[in-house]
DNA sequence: CCACTTCTGTACTAACCTCTACAGAAGAGG
DNA sequence: CCTCTTCTGTAGAGGTTAGTACAGAAGTGG
């Protein structure tokens, strides 16, 4: 059945888009909300009654670069022929996504996390998790990647994961920092030399 | 000639190490000076009659953690026999550093300068030399090496400074977040691999 | 002892924070 | 048209922020 009562005047997809955004740039504790109501157009009440409060908002934003932004990610990793290429998509992308112009520099996550405090751990162990998933999901294809007789038996796929993942969070600060897209890139190609083929990363005793 | 007037009842020192160690846990924005005033046992108008301000208290605070911290590395670097050894003991150190636990996790630089938001830009500012500061001390370091014969004439120690930059934020990220030490030190391991004697690191086309 | 200087605690200001009460506006259903 | 529901703008409550005015305390120099 239809919703009765005055209709909202604004749309709430875009204005959690704004929110994102702001957040983005913002970080989560640095944010305030009449940074938000002012970039969203929206006040305070209306902002309220449509997000509840300020970390839901920033929960339904977080979830929005899951859905849009990483997802990216994921999909060049699940396209690549190799692992290999999927590694190297994966970081290449990022550095694309982390430089590009009409979006705030760097991994939202990952500087949303350290805008936070032991005040809001609630929200700084939801970024958390996110992060984690990061990990889990390159350890997955490589896990894959395994199994299907791409890597060697014996590769310690977690590690592999881990190194990649610190790494990006490496380059999502050098992003923010004001590091040009290319030699971000040259970077990851440097990363990407730690890797032999079939054996996977050289990983040194 | 000695001072005149009421001595001031605390070791201003051993405050400036405090609110070090409270803007290296909670970062500068979400650091309030209340929280400040409380741990380091000073009331509002006394702090602020020592270190003039908020601001100003950070960048001692920075100063005395570069003085302290980051000497310790800026040491390791310059007693290891060669290059590699150099940039190992620069991370390794700097593991051992970030996962200490009589302190707080990670680096406080690279804390401090993703709690900045654009309002701080004066802090952001000097954060950012800092760390820029960093790379070049392991550039320098590089550049001896190349000059010493060590490493190849052609080698990119500019690349090679900024990979191993990168990847140490990450690490400090992940020291954060709670991975542990042994862990860390073997992606410090797997960031050596890269390396190749004489040569330096490889680097891929 | 006294003047002078500097620090200390109390108590405060002005601005900002997150969030909301309330009255009126704007639609749907009858 | 009238009622009912939900949204909107104004305006502000209650708390926290960075920083300070002021009176008294605790030293030094004479």
């Amino acid at each position: 059945m239809a919703r009765t009562g005055r209709p909202r005047s604004f749309d709430r997809d875009a204005a959690l888009h704004t929110a994102m955004l702001v957040f983005w740039e913002r970080g989560y504790a640095t944010t305030s909300t009449t940074d938000l109501s002012a970039a969203m157009g929206i006040n305070p009440p209306s902002l309220y009654a449509a997000f509840k409060n300020k970390e839901q908002l920033f929960r339904e934003a977080i979830e929005l670069y899951e859905r849009t932004e990483a997802e990216s990610s994921r999909r060049a990793m699940d396209e690549a022929p190799t692992v290999r290429e999927a590694v190297a998509a994966l970081l290449h992308g990022s550095v694309d996504r982390f430089t590009a112009a009409d979006r705030p520099r760097g991994c939202m996550i990952v500087h949303a996390a350290s805008s936070c405090t032991t005040d809001h751990e609630s929200v700084r162990d939801f970024a958390l998790r996110c992060r984690a998933r990061t990990k889990s999901t390159l350890k997955a294809r490589l896990d894959a990647a395994v199994a299907g007789g791409e890597l060697a038996e014996d590769t310690d796929t977690d590690r592999i994961a881990a190194f990649y993942t610190t790494f990006l969070n490496g380059l999502s600060l050098q992003a923010r920092d004001g590091a040009e897209r290319a030699q971000l890139h040259e970077l990851v190609d440097m990363a990407m030399s730690v890797w032999s083929p079939r054996t996977g990363p050289l990983v040194a005793a």
